[in-house]
DNA sequence: TAAAAACTAAGTATTACTACTTAATGAGGA
DNA sequence: TCCTCATTAAGTAGTAATACTTAGTTTTTA
């Protein structure tokens, strides 16, 4: 809970394999700052921006730490969570590049309601709250974009409600692998974002076993493979449609 | 599905018995844009307040329907829906005075994601989402005000995605009483807000069977008392008790 | 080659489904 | 205004389905 967690990330700044850039130049796309880089105010306050790098596995926010400002992710994978009763893990999402991450941390929290684990080397763009407030109240088309973008996030947790409590734990599981699927792609055959069995699990909703459990059966039955943690889909229009009549279509 | 219903409800101004207040005048504290009466922007677009009445029973937003605007609960109750597979309903939350319905329909939403209905005869102001956008573009503050709003359903929502996947059914109702006694008080020793057991189901994500089942449980425990549709909390220290180890506190 | 993760299976607990009875509520007519 | 009937909701119980727990073995990964 010490907030020196990220100090001790800034400090590591050996791994050359990353490379530093300036909003400005920067390649992302999707990011909030850099679709309203014309803003005088979002320009300026570009120039606060920290760079924090994150080993594989690093946690960069504690769950029930003060907030202190926002992330973005500049490049690798993270997943956010919520720890629940008996230390069981709830996987909120997965983020990628692009990504806003803390967020959850502004309104009325005064402390982080999640935390955020790094699930490979990452590099991240870092924003004091405080910055971040003044520009907010000054430039109202950046501070309407992140509203929509909570507005979608909102969204997609209601859904993500509604499919815990009416889908079936088979139906949660497809609908986990299509999300992840959706989002990170394919690599030789594999889901790019390899995760574990509990990751899965922890994310549908669920336990480790039934994830195997469902899994082994999706195998037997010819919709995907397996080698290791990875997972291949071969009939993505079957698992689908298995979920269709639930019409839950989440995208990222 | 057609957009004629909030004409319908418009048209039925007989009932005296709510009085209609102007923005300037309005007692709900609550509101946003009370709050942000100050502001040229949000004062001059409260002109183009709409005030609609609903009754008991009324369904003033259907799920699907195209986005026409932004509503706030000046007098009454109302339950937000979304429905699922084979008609089942998920209740989103319910919702009293001062509160805000149908920002879900902002983002990249083409059409409301939610559906919602008056459990009571209720008076909403109406706001068209291109005069609430203008208002959203060039006051900061405003904006910053509706996107901590988000923020914080947000949070709601992923705590709720948290007890789904994490809490039994009878945590689950207990959870729910719990709620609606924290967000509706008492009324001669009974909860003020009167829902159908199928109500509870449908807002934790069970049967109606269950709720009865569990309600049933908790009377003969002496933690609650019923009389017919309505439920009295005897023990609220021993029910809060019962779910403290998921330290699941959400207000309102 | 340890350690971690995947996998299997049996037993138990929980939850949902089905079918039914009983109580409460509301509307229309005397 | 009260009564009756119809409708709706509450409540009960047994059974089937689903999901979780426990305890182990095997495979994979670092």
């Amino acid at each position: 809970m010490l907030p020196s967690y990220q100090h001790n990330a800034l400090i590591e700044q050996k791994d050359t394999s990353l490379i530093t850039t300036a909003c400005g130049t920067c390649s992302n796309a999707r990011c909030l700052i850099k679709k309203n880089l014309n803003s005088a105010a979002v320009n300026t306050f570009t120039k606060h921006r920290k760079e924090i790098r994150c080993k594989k596995g690093q946690q960069f926010i504690m769950e029930g730490a003060p907030v202190t400002g926002l992330f973005f992710l500049l490049k690798g994978t993270v997943k956010v969570l919520r720890t629940g009763l008996h230390g069981k893990e709830q996987i909120v999402r997965f983020a990628k590049e692009g990504e806003i991450i803390g967020h959850r941390g502004f309104g009325t929290e005064e402390s982080y309601p999640i935390g955020a684990i790094a699930l490979e080397d990452s590099l991240l763009c870092y924003f004091s709250k405080d910055i971040l407030q003044e520009v907010l109240h000054t430039d109202p088309t950046f501070t309407y974009g992140l509203m929509l973008f909570y507005a979608n996030e909102l969204n997609k947790s209601e859904v993500k409600v509604k499919s815990l409590s009416q889908m079936t734990v088979r139906e949660r599981i497809i609908d986990t692998l299509l999300y992840v699927n959706r989002k990170f792609g394919q690599n030789n055959g594999f889901i790019a974002l390899v995760l574990s069995r509990r990751e899965y699990a922890d994310y549908a909703g669920t336990t480790e076993e039934q994830v195997i459990r469902v899994l082994s059966a999706l195998k037997k039955e010819h919709l995907i493979t397996t080698k290791g943690k990875r997972i291949g889909i071969v009939h993505l229009d079957l698992l689908k449609k298995e979920i269709s009549e639930h019409n839950f279509y989440l995208d990222s």
